[in-house]
DNA sequence: TTTTAATTTAGACATTCGCTTAATTATCTA
DNA sequence: TAGATAATTAAGCGAATGTCTAAATTAAAA
């Protein structure tokens, strides 16, 4: 739980988490699009693992990072504790289109 | 946006939010409920402030709080960025008891 | 008005965090 | 097998964080 939201409270994090909307990105090509170096991106993406918000596919020489849907699972979990106090309206009926 | 990631990165700032899920409470309620100096409190209090996830009420000598629905929305669009990613299942037609 | 109570502000200190460079591990290819 | 590439691990450093005690502020009570 710890782990979660102290990997969420990072704004380079954040960014990863974003970046990996996009599709599953090898480190090279996340550490690219930061403008700091390897073994900083590295560490990031380890705590981002540890809190299980990202997986790692080792792909030969590469590693292959893609978000996990644990974690977020857990983190909304913890926010639907707030939603009863708030009332959210929901809609009754929802239109497909 | 920092702010609100910061706030809820600590653990006692959670646990105050959880127990202000039970209505409004005054400082000293709040920092009753742990094994903490009240200036710490005071500070975690601060925080949650800050980032607009609780509201402080001055009532005469005392001072209430209460959980503040801005900061707690604004993390959930945040949220909601990923679900296109996951594509949580929503229901079609929810039936209401 | 003096005292008491609720809360915050200030200052100090140990721990954690995020970053860097250098070294290490693993894989691919000529 | 040697050399190059991808990525991590290790070591170190300044800044931020969380905690405490003591002092200041504010409002109620006596």
């Amino acid at each position: 739980m710890d782990a979660k939201f102290k990997a969420i409270n990072d704004p380079t994090r954040r960014e990863i988490l974003q970046f990996l909307v996009n599709g599953p990105q090898n480190a090279g090509q996340i550490a690219s699009q930061f403008d700091m170096s390897k073994p900083s991106i590295s560490h990031h993406l380890d705590l981002l693992k540890q809190a299980k918000l990202i997986q790692a596919d080792k792909k030969g020489q590469f590693i292959e990072y893609k978000l996990d849907k644990t974690g977020f699972e857990v983190i909304h979990a913890w926010f639907k504790t707030f939603s009863t106090y708030f009332e959210f309206p929901k809609p009754k009926i929802r239109i497909e289109i």
